[in-house]
DNA sequence: ATTAATGTTCAGAA
DNA sequence: TTTCTGAACATTAA
């Protein structure tokens, strides 16, 4: 989303920032709507950036606005997929060129938020968020993982134990680094959380380089409005009941863990408490 | 027609 | 202290 709305938005000067009329209930924003239009604007961005899964307005006089899309909230340069749920807009005026941006949400569970310098700050401290899922180095994850009984695929959605990873990406980057998603974190081997780094780093990038995946509900599309496509590359997200991408023997198996959808393929990702104990060396075959 | 599900986060309870 | 549950919302599929 950022890297979709960079360009066009550094170093342009905010003419306007306004609710969209729809007949949806009203986001979240902090403070009001009026209040962060009179301080923002007639100043420029100086900077769009990325914290885990929030986009950051920099301005010149060091406040940041802050968007958290959560679900289905998308930033567009044009096009909205429709008016209905179109949320905020931001006008622009860069040289003698004006144009808008706006954040369209189906779901409604978008926040903006207004920080000064120092409470921005305090919203990427470690009482918010943890270290950056592409950045943490390899001590830090198996550090990190040490501390908590909870299933890896669950603390892997904690964003103050590492920041940026979402529900379906928890499953695809479990899946390539063969990690059952029931394991319990503090009891990965040292391996173990340096494939799990490995994976992260390598299933992020490439999502990110795809531009997002768009599910069947067809909700995330980049700033252009048009699909992402990482989930053609996807193994195990949504896959239950179907042939395993990778190994092409077993079929993806989908359980819940803290009420959420976790996908897995039971021969990649063998069970770390049981298997390891119990798994012979093969399988006898089927009669 | 209800219920469950969804790329999330938070407050408050267990 | 750590972990779990339900709520906020709109829409679709079962």
């Amino acid at each position: 989303m950022v890297r979709g709305i960079r360009d066009q938005v550094t170093g342009s000067r905010l003419v306007g920032f306004a609710r969209c009329r729809c007949d949806c209930k009203p986001m979240s924003v902090q403070p009001t709507v009026a209040h962060i239009s009179r301080r923002v604007r007639g100043q420029t961005v100086q900077q769009v950036s990325r914290v885990a899964k929030r986009i950051v307005f920099a301005f010149a006089d060091e406040q940041r606005l802050v968007i958290e899309p959560r679900m289905t909230g998308l930033m567009l340069l044009s096009d909205p997929p429709d008016r209905q749920h179109l949320r905020l807009e931001w006008k622009f005026q860069k040289q003698k060129t004006r144009f808008s941006v706006w954040f369209w949400d189906q779901r409604g569970l978008g926040t903006a938020r207004l920080y000064t310098l120092s409470e921005f700050q305090e919203q990427l401290g470690p009482r918010v968020l943890g270290p950056d899922a592409l950045e943490m180095p390899a001590q830090q994850w198996s550090a990190r993982c040490g501390q908590t009984r909870r299933a890896i695929k669950v603390a892997l959605l904690d964003q103050r134990l590492v920041a940026g990873i979402g529900n379906l990406y928890a499953s695809e980057i479990l899946h390539r680094a063969g990690i059952h998603p029931s394991t319990p974190a503090e009891l990965l081997d040292t391996m173990q959380t340096r494939r799990l780094m490995q994976a992260t780093r390598a299933v992020l990038k490439r999502a990110i380089r795809h531009e997002g995946s768009t599910l069947s509900d067809g909700t995330y599309r980049n700033a252009l409005n048009q699909s992402g496509r990482y989930q053609n590359a996807h193994r195990v997200y949504a896959r239950q009941g179907e042939i395993c991408r990778s190994c092409k023997g077993a079929t993806v198996i989908r359980i819940v863990q803290s009420q959420r959808s976790t996908f897995f393929c039971p021969q990649c990702q063998p069970c770390a408490a049981t298997d390891k104990a119990t798994r012979p060396e093969k399988r006898p075959p089927v009669a």
